[in-house]
DNA sequence: GCCGTTTTCGGCCCGACTGTTTTCAGTCG
């Protein structure tokens, strides 16, 4: 198996954590836990640098020590420092960490007090009233690991952005229909779209500091409420029945800006903000921009980065991959918004898996304000999903005519999810493919070919004249099945090559591409299409997730297919259907000589 | 362990809450 950027980035976070149960100097501990970030989130194969002997020095975090160590692992496979640490420190020793209210140190302190190393070990200790015994802790420390350790057994961490989003809707709306109350608003990782939610954070204004006692009772003794972890003045955190977290910060309204930035985070994005307000005089913390005792600003969030001199930055773009320097020199994308998008490029009918009709389709896309929907149902290979044959498909072809000639503010565009086979053909006959406004390419089956049969598969189905969008490129679903092991970057090249686009999926279940693949389409300048896959009516509001995840992409209207008009979109397919077709021809000739080559069980 | 139009040494974000303390360390976000 070849190294990737996430195996450095895991040695790195295992060091971290080694070295924390053993006290390590804080600042080193972060160094390498900065690395393993930085690692997880570039665009770039540091292994291909290694080889290429490019400056490792150059990357953000990075000095001689850590170079050294990622040369090391590319090269080697192992690292010594880490095989040094697990000889002082069971490894297993780590996995404590990930118990709430264990850190290093109390970690490290029941491991040497009572020798434990693992969760279960933990568990029997407390069990047994042996952990009480230990310096630093009491009976509800007891009481709390035993808790924890049993719910972690049992729990799991992460939720669907969509999820998380009508957890907080709810709570939003109850937390405002409390006297006192002034603003409530959603922040932390659900404000920023990030594709899973690990718990909500909520902020509140009151009117009055005497109305935080009974906004804070309401939300802790609230309906659905398992466990209240946390109950301060100005901070909660419960658990729901659900085992949702969900954590509540309320502070006054001239507070209101600087704790809706601090509470948004990301963490990484509001430490670069408080060293640039550090480097210019001020401190920046969640009440507002400080000189002295004098406060500059926080009542919003845009007059805490003016203060330092930055203007608004969306919350999708703070994870501090870049948007603080593109704010300093101006450069910030001015990012895509739903109201950009004129039409969908990805929906079924009832035709194949689809709930509604054509005209039900029709009618609820253009109430969602678009102006073209493409019906795009499955092929024939797809017999779960009723997939159209050739037959079928033509039948429908005629259908979606008579029915344009009909509606009214809306026109549907005649596609096909058609199904890419394992040798990278399509799964239904090109002069059928022929007759449509697009063909909409996915795979369904086969998501374990090694990477580069992989690659060449999707490549090769690209190559195809007609093909022009490719569907849920990596084929993840969230918290289910990970992405295809695939060459994306060679994928998007490719793409560039034949003119043809990628999707972005907005069904909250695949949000495929993800934001960092967003980003490498848009510097290949490849036109991504943010499209719903809806199979229903109510589905094409999935839309907003794909426009969350697109603007964390830091894409921007030009960035998108379907931000063209109906024309210009045309236009731009044009380019993959109705390419001269002799041209086109001799460029498919050269593109599937060399795939099958390629292929290696290909005849 | 990294980093630098104040620095190659001395910094490294900042505050709330909890539990176990008797003034604060540890953890979290």
């Amino acid at each position: 198996m070849p190294i990737v950027n996430a195996d450095v980035a895991a040695v790195f976070d295992e060091i971290a954590d080694l070295l924390e149960v053993q006290d390590a100097n804080v600042f080193r501990v972060r160094a390498y836990r900065n690395a393993s970030r930085m690692l997880s989130e570039l665009g770039r194969d540091v292994k291909t640098m290694v080889e290429r002997g490019e400056d490792l020095d150059a990357l953000p975090g990075i000095g001689p020590d850590l170079a050294g160590r990622i040369t090391e692992i590319v090269g080697t496979g192992r690292c010594a420092l880490l095989d040094d640490l697990r000889k002082q420190v069971p490894p297993a020793v780590t996995g404590l960490l990930k118990v709430p209210g264990l850190g290093p140190r109390r970690v490290a302190a029941l491991h040497h007090a009572l020798g434990v190393r693992t969760l279960p070990q933990l568990l029997r200790a407390a069990r047994q009233g042996r952990v009480r015994a230990v310096l630093g802790f009491g009976p509800k420390t007891e009481a709390h690991i035993v808790d924890a350790v049993t719910a972690r057994l049992q729990t799991e961490r992460r939720v669907r952005l969509s999820v998380a989003d009508q957890v907080a809707q709810a709570l939003l709306a109850e937390l405002k229909a409390i006297p006192g109350v002034q603003q409530a608003v959603a922040a932390g990782s659900l404000r920023r779209c990030r594709d899973t939610v690990g718990d909500i954070d909520l902020l509140a204004t009151v009117d009055s500091a005497a109305a935080r006692g009974p906004v804070m009772e309401r939300f802790t003794g609230g309906r659905g409420v398992k466990r209240v972890l946390m109950h301060g003045a100005t901070r909660s955190s419960i658990v729901l029945d659900s085992g949702l977290q969900v954590d509540l910060r309320v502070v006054p309204p001239a507070s209101f800006g600087a704790a809706w930035l601090y509470f948004t985070g990301s963490k990484a994005h509001n430490i670069a903000l408080r060293r640039l307000a550090q480097e210019q005089g001020f401190k920046l913390n969640e009440y507002g921009v400080y000189q002295g005792a004098r406060r500059l600003a926080g009542g919003t969030e845009a007059s805490v980065y003016g203060a330092l001199g930055l203007p608004f930055i969306a919350p999708e773009l703070r994870e501090d991959r870049g948007e603080i320097d593109a704010a300093r020199a101006g450069t910030l994308p001015a990012l895509v918004e739903r109201a950009d998008l004129r039409g969908d490029l990805h929906a079924h009918s009832r035709d194949s898996d689809g709930h509604d009709s054509l005209e039900a389709m029709a009618e609820a896309a253009r109430q969602q304000g678009l102006a073209y929907l493409a019906i795009t149902d499955h092929s024939k290979r797809l017999g779960i999903a009723h997939g159209l044959d050739a037959d079928r498909l033509a039948r429908q072809i005629d259908r979606i005519d008579a029915l344009n000639a009909r509606l009214h503010g809306i026109v549907l565009l005649k596609g096909v999810e058609v199904d890419i086979l394992e040798d990278g053909r399509l799964d239904l006959p090109d002069e059928l493919l022929g007759r449509l406004d697009l063909v909409v390419g996915a795979v369904h089956h086969r998501f374990d070919l090694p990477r580069a049969a992989q690659t060449t598969r999707l490549q090769r189905a690209m190559d195809h004249p007609h093909f022009s969008i490719l569907a849920h490129p990596t084929c993840r679903l969230i918290g289910e099945r990970p992405a295809m092991d695939v060459d994306l970057p060679a994928v998007i090249q490719h793409a560039r090559q034949r003119g043809c686009f990628l999707e972005l999926n907005a069904h909250p279940a695949r949000l495929d591409l993800d934001d960092q693949a967003c980003r490498l389409a848009q510097g290949e300048g490849v036109l991504v299409s943010i499209a719903s896959d809806a199979h229903s009516a109510l589905e094409l509001d999935g839309l907003r997730f794909g426009i969350g995840q697109a603007r964390r992409g830091w894409l921007s209207t030009h960035d998108v297919l379907n931000t063209r008009p109906l024309s210009a979109l045309r236009t731009l397919l044009g380019r993959t259907m109705g390419r001269p077709a002799s041209r086109v021809g001799a460029v498919r000739e050269r593109m599937t000589r060399t795939v099958h080559r390629a292929l290696p069980n290909n005849p």
